[in-house]
DNA sequence: TTATATTGTTAGAGATGTCTAACATTTAGG
DNA sequence: CCTAAATGTTAGACATCTCTAACAATATAA
């Protein structure tokens, strides 16, 4: 039903809903800064959105989502943040370099892979943070590049 | 030194280097099957390939990556095998979509993110699967929905 | 209210990467 | 050898997305 977007239409949805949510008036000038392209880039792009009944935007006003076209934000938004805490949690990134990673990433990663690691994220923070848990170990490993004692078995490989 | 590619860029330079690994000798034709492109499309990509230094390819003749070309192609399957098995191994992915998966997010992940996405692969393959794992835990959280008996302090949240 | 600064749009060019159609080369059979 | 099939290239069109330059509308403020 919903068409396909291309990651540059997905970077101006997201933008307008992160926008709005901020509480910003959306205007052409702001998703412009925001995305760091220049302002004729961003009204084509608009129209182009508009035409498929994803935002509303009259000339020389404000731009806005249809109800379509916010879930179609939404949904972006939430594999940016899934990402991005995969990242900086999980994988230990600096936020800001997570941030970027997850802007780009966020267009290549199929749904039900998304949905996975989803429930990846929920797992880790399920997990309590306060036990013996497998994350600690994992920090352990990275900064002394083995595993520490409490791992079980550590070094050992076998195969039956 | 060696400029960043695009993400088209390096399916070619990635396509030649595993035809070439396969023993097969690479030829236009079989880049555009492998790729699922024209043959045009592949002759366009090799000129330019060729221009920066990164292949070799005669007029009708053979195509040969260059020693800088190698090392680009390496680097990219690299990152694609790191995805590939964090796909599989580790958010339980059917290989197929991992595959595809793989493919199209090996182009956005940033070098330091993958660089630490395979110190997370090496530690979950060097912590033992005939233990207590905590990657078995999260099997039993993806099929059941809830931690299993065996995490501990399952379900609290306590922030302090 | 009228000049000016800000914001937005249109028009047109350029980069990238794809395709089809037509032409060229190489390979393989008769 | 010489023709036909397979393979490869060139030319040119098209889609996407960006930019600059020039023009238009709106908002600000004297």
């Amino acid at each position: 039903m919903d068409k396909e977007q291309t990651a540059s239409m997905e970077d101006y949805l997201e933008a307008v809903a992160i926008l709005r949510e901020a509480g910003k008036a959306v205007r052409v000038k702001q998703i412009s800064q925001a995305l760091g392209v220049k302002m004729p880039s961003v009204t084509a792009a608009l129209r182009k959105l508009a035409d498929e009944g994803l935002v509303e935007h009259e000339r020389y006003g404000y731009v806005e989502l249809t109800a379509r076209g916010d879930k179609a934000a939404q949904d972006v938004f939430h594999r940016h943040e899934v990402l991005r805490h995969f990242l900086t949690d999980v994988l230990n990134i600096d936020p800001e370099l997570a941030q970027k990673d997850a802007c780009r990433m966020e267009h290549s990663i199929s749904s039900v892979s998304l949905q996975r690691l989803a429930k990846f994220m929920e797992f880790v923070e399920a997990c309590p943070q306060s036990e013996p848990f497998w994350l600690k170990n994992y920090s352990y490993y990275l900064e002394h590049g083995e595993l520490p004692e409490e791992c079980p078995g550590r070094g050992l490989k076998e195969d039956d």
